[in-house]
DNA sequence: TCAAAAGGTTGACATATATCAATAATTCTA
DNA sequence: TAGAATTATTGATATATGTCAACCTTTTGA
């Protein structure tokens, strides 16, 4: 990684983990999105974007974890995925409607950087490097979402809930315990089933000794058997 | 639209309706494309791509209509939608594994042109145009999935049901009557279900006069009402 | 043309999951 | 710190959907 060329700190230049799509940009063209970024500070429960409101700007995540939710109009939520440092959230309308299809809250307290969309609109117009990388992006949202769409369409309720706190331990917290900064309902929403299912099946996994749970904390303990249960 | 500058049909020239990528591109590049494409015909039933294999090319759909579904380990397959005619696919591993992550499978005879993913890639390398409608397509099929995870998520069998038919009218057949080329098998893998219970809610449909099903003639004589059910 | 195969339909039944209600635990706030 | 509000848990029950088996219809191929 070349050396960061600005002081402090900010998701498109310093950050260890910054999202791919800037890696590649030569110093003018990353200049022009690092210096009109916006840094700002959500704290836990605020929405940082609204479905169905104007897409003005994307999200770069540096500190802190936040859930990305698909309202219903009859107001259930599917919980599509969780973002954290070096994550890129907020793109998915660009070049169709300019708009939120998406509503994403604050779990914790979060720092991001807002870029303007027609920075980026204009780096992309430049940079080849950046739309490949963006179309690459694209690609394993696509794939992600596709396995999604099998796994909670075809699992049962154990392997949705298997799958929940393997996705926790690999994307999220990359360990192998970690203390929950989801409600129950949001893990539900997340395994596309009700909050008392959801910690039916959990109670299943603690008292079959697989994983250990008190409150916010979790820790897997049988990994290989979880896994296996992921499977059904 | 311009003018078509090659003779004969292809799908990256003359067809009305091709793939939008493909409508920004200058002379040049448009030729590298073209010239290089490969115009295959299926019958009903091959493959067109497998999953899991090499991805070389990409398909851009002429005539006919295929399947296209992710085939769980198991075996159950889930739909994830229809190409016809005006269709791009097969660009899902673009810049990730190069590998094909989808089965797509002839429901007629069909004729596509091939693509390979070498050319595109190197187009796609000269024309930012190019890349910013790639982006585009990639978005809209990102929302797509999106709605499709939430609608097979929380949606009952009868609003599944109703969507499917919804979406034949709609973006397949673009009629409200029309001859179905897939089984009730695949009816029943776009809208996450079995095959049995597809065919029961199909004929409370019929007995609601909300539609009229013969063997494969479908048609939707109560449009509103089925509008209304597929919210359920 | 007939038998076999494949696909479609229906019914009886099992079961996974949601719903509803009551209680317990935790957290917020005055 | 107490009471209120939120969140988590458990149990009883309802119900939507899947499973299995039988039968019917259409297509295929010798």
């Amino acid at each position: 990684m070349q050396d960061c060329i600005h002081y402090g700190n900010c998701s498109i230049c310093c950050c260890e983990d910054r999202p791919s799509i800037f890696k590649t940009l030569a110093k003018e063209e990353f200049d022009e999105l690092h210096s009109e970024r916006k840094e700002v500070f959500f704290k836990a429960g605020e929405v940082v974007f609204k479905q169905g409101t104007a897409l003005t700007h994307f999200a770069c995540f540096q500190q802190g974890l936040a859930k990305v939710y698909y309202e219903r109009p009859e107001g259930s939520n599917i919980l599509i995925n969780l973002r954290g440092p070096g994550h890129l959230c907020g793109s998915m309308g660009l070049y169709v409607d300019n708009v939120h299809h998406l509503t994403v809250q604050a779990l914790t307290d979060v720092k991001i950087c807002l870029i303007s969309a027609k920075d980026i609109e204009r780096v992309l117009e430049k940079s080849k490097e950046m739309a490949i990388e963006l179309i690459k992006l694209k690609n394993m949202s696509i794939i992600n979402l596709t396995h999604q769409l099998a796994n909670l369409t075809y699992k049962s309720m154990a392997g949705r809930v298997a799958d929940v706190l393997l996705y926790l331990k690999k994307d999220v917290y990359k360990s192998e315990s970690f203390t929950l900064s989801l409600s129950r309902q949001d893990l539900a929403d997340l395994g596309a089933m009700t909050k008392e299912s959801f910690i039916r099946t959990l109670k299943e996994l603690k008292d079959s000794n697989i994983i250990k749970v008190s409150r916010n904390q979790v820790e897997i303990t049988n990994l290989s058997a979880l896994i296996k249960i992921s499977n059904s």
